[in-house]
DNA sequence: TTGCTCCTCACGTCACGTGAGGTGGC
DNA sequence: TTGCTCCTCACGTCACGTGAGGTGGC
């Protein structure tokens, strides 16, 4: 056996830019073995020849083509050649690409917005008592959206029925947010003139004080915003105490781009009564 | 100690949309740390005050900031704010995007340009015999550049001296290309014409027989194509011996793209004597 | 009591780098 | 003989996810 044309991993690893170490590592991991291994000392001898893979496993390294691809590549068995595996890894890296602009985009949000990171301003309000019409419903998070919209249509039918036209947006009051993966109890209201409630079946929603915010954003992540809310409800001594009321500022009547949309969320409260009592709804152990 | 105001490690999961897991590792971790531990079971129970917290940590994950900047920014021990942070973090992210941009722009070169992942396409040749001035000069690889400017100056002062013309761009000869590690022996060459060798004192170059191949991109990375090279010599049989010469079809004169160099690399080779002897000057561990 | 939640501990991911401690070859 | 190279084994990086095996609370 002549050594004359085999390469000690140093001198490999120099001529092909792969360290030593992970060298080692392609040799366990079966995807460039030296030609040669001394059984007695371990060393490791590699062949001239394997100087063309190695470079090439460099160059497709630095493209960070995986070792599985490398491996699959080398191993002859798949069909797949260099163009069709890079074509492949193309579509992976402009998809890191996407997810690095996405990122950027909502860094700028927060830097150039000149809003905080928890972009909740909180405030206490008096909510006045308004008139609604109203329809009850339980659901699914999944199911929400199309029973609103059902819910909404079947109201407007009965306004323009009875020759009454809503005095604004539509407000959708929660009655358990925190527990939606147990399911929504939610009502959906139109607001009417007090002078045409009695004409529309319409019943009062009572004014209370309540703590009021305005969200920023897709409803996808508005979640965050109640468990901020929350947090800061809590912090300020007081419980929540009745259904949350959602309504939409700015929806996609108003703009293509969710990242736009503002939500009001208001959330009736009352002073904490007393450190060990129970706070009515707000407290996630109590109830069903 | 009421635990009415507690949310045990599921619920608050649930609301700020970190996992269970993770939660456990950020507690070890001392990022945010439950409000109460229970000693007996170990049961972590958070307060409703540390939601909006877990919500911006959340969020501030989702952007892929380290968990260490949000240590510190938790720690409140530096004045660093969020918008420092986040200005920091958005160069990072900058960076990996130009780094995404750049294997972009490789793999498209590969695609498209329509040559292998190797592309140095061999061919033997044999070269014509050549009359040079020359200058030979031993240096290390940081000063290989500056060293040859400075020997093409002086070559070029002594043609014009004598009133001849260069019959071409220079020539360089490297004797151990392999071994620039251990320094490098070079030739600085400018061809002339036959009829003006004897006026400035040329030599010839004698020709031979020798693989040839064009290298396209950076010099940075010519490396590449000589251990390419090396393994498709030893594939066909052949040995190199003699020093290889590089020359410059299309560099910084043509270009300021140094993708787009072309560099030719021609090796003197002749067939392999035996399988053990020793092959000229291409057997790394055969001396200086 | 059942089913759910929670606990700890360990291992896998990805592709390495960095050492410790010891040995072979000129 | 000295200094260099090579060996194996173990651990660190990064921020998790996934499971095993077992227990607490309604």
């Amino acid at each position: 056996m002549s050594r004359a044309r085999h390469l000690s991993i140093g001198r490999f690893a120099g001529l092909t830019g792969i360290s030593a170490n992970t060298l080692r590592r392609y040799d366990e991991y079966g995807l460039l073995s030296p030609a040669f291994t001394d059984p007695l000392t371990g060393y490791r001898l590699y062949a001239v020849e394997q100087l063309d893979t190695g470079v090439a496993i460099r160059l497709l390294r630095d493209l960070d083509v995986p070792l599985d691809d490398l491996r699959v590549l080398l191993s002859g068995e798949h069909p797949d050649d260099v163009r069709t595996l890079l074509t492949h890894h193309r579509e992976r890296i402009v998809e890191r690409r996407a997810d690095l602009e996405r990122i950027l985009a909502r860094i700028d949000a927060v830097l150039h917005d000149d809003h905080g990171l928890l972009p909740y301003e909180l405030e206490v309000v008096d909510l006045a008592p308004v008139w609604v019409v109203s329809r009850r419903l339980t659901t699914t998070r999944a199911a929400l959206d199309p029973a609103i919209e059902r819910s909404l249509a079947q109201l407007e039918d009965e306004l323009a029925a009875g020759g009454v036209e809503a005095a604004g947006r539509e407000l959708i009051l929660y009655a358990n947010p925190l527990q939606w993966y147990q399911g929504l109890d939610v009502e959906v209201c139109l607001p009417v003139a007090e002078t045409a409630a009695a004409a529309c079946g319409a019943r009062p929603l009572d004014g209370c004080r309540a703590v009021r915010t305005v969200y920023r954003g897709p409803w996808d992540d508005i979640w965050q915003a109640y468990a901020a809310l929350l947090a800061q409800i809590a912090r300020r001594g007081l419980d929540v105490c009745g259904p949350v009321r959602e309504s939409y500022l700015f929806d996609e009547r108003d703009t293509a781009d969710p990242t736009r949309y503002l939500t009001e969320i208001a959330w009736p409260v009352r002073p904490r009564a007393s450190v060990d009592a129970p706070a009515c709804g707000a407290s996630p152990p109590q109830g069903p």
